[in-house]
DNA sequence: ATGGCAGGGCACCCCTGA
């Protein structure tokens, strides 16, 4: 089976292309997406399982939303992090096929003197806790989605540009440090990979095509299912696709 | 140092993203 992300910048305008990757994908099991930017009482559940899938989401208004697209059916659904109170629709987790997928839209952050930026670092402190647990009693656990965060310079396509700033700040990294000392495995760097790989690339100045990128969005997976991995890819085609989200999925295959 | 795209809300300029 494969498991991906996809932060798809508002499901509207997204949902074509969205339903069109998963028929050309037809191996990946479940699709966590990011930023749907849709309430509830609109999400296009009727056209999602009229395709033939599976479907759970919590959604709001303009900002944020997340959802889980399977071809399996989605079980013991919890929207957000248990225990945190926040108003923000940013992780919706599900067990698919025996597979424990939690799907995150991180916080952004702004700026390291927003409040947002602290919002960020409360939020990713909760997400570890909760995580903590949540691996105790589902060993196979995949955390995916748009981390917001830059692990290494080395995916930064210029970190001149970009330190200082959030994504690449020392706080940021140490959190995402802080996930993988919980035994979770970046499941893009077990492999080899090409040099300058991104999944995100600014909308302005033809960033695309000059490949100045970012690598935000990102697999982690628990010890029992990064053994069960065998490979791990960014998809850039769906950034070529008229009106293009400005992220691209990451997938990764489970044996 | 700034703005540049894009989406959405709201009513056309503003907020947010990364």
């Amino acid at each position: 089976m494969k498991i991906a992300t996809w932060n798809v910048n508002s499901l509207k305008v997204r949902l074509p292309q969205v339903l069109d990757w998963m028929a050309g994908n037809p191996d990946v099991t479940a699709l966590c997406l990011q930023e749907t930017k849709m309430d509830d009482p609109v999400f296009p559940q009727a056209e999602i399982e009229a395709a033939g899938f599976h479907v759970a989401f919590a959604g709001q208004k303009t900002y944020n939303g997340v959802a889980i697209i399977a071809r399996a059916p989605i079980d013991e659904v919890v929207i957000n992090i248990p225990g945190f109170d926040d108003a923000q629709k940013r992780v919706i987790t599900a067990t698919v096929n025996g597979v424990r997928l939690v799907g995150a839209y991180i916080p952004n952050g702004q700026d390291l003197e927003s409040d947002k930026y602290q919002y960020k670092l409360a939020w990713l402190d909760a997400l570890i806790g909760w995580l903590e647990q949540e691996m105790q009693s589902h060993p196979q656990l995949a955390l995916l989605g748009d981390y917001n965060i830059a692990p290494q310079d080395c995916d930064v396509h210029d970190i001149k540009k970009w330190e200082g700033g959030v994504l690449v700040s020392e706080p940021e990294r140490q959190a995402f440090a802080r996930l993988q000392a919980l035994g979770l495995v970046d499941a893009f760097r077990q492999f080899e990979q090409p040099e300058k790989s991104f999944s995100w690339w600014d909308y302005r100045g033809f960033s695309f095509k000059k490949n100045a990128g970012l690598r935000i969005d990102h697999i982690l997976l628990s010890p029992a299912l990064a053994a069960r991995c065998s490979a791990c890819v960014i998809d850039v085609e769906p950034r070529k696709n008229e009106r293009p989200s400005d992220h691209t999925p990451v997938i990764a295959t489970l044996d």
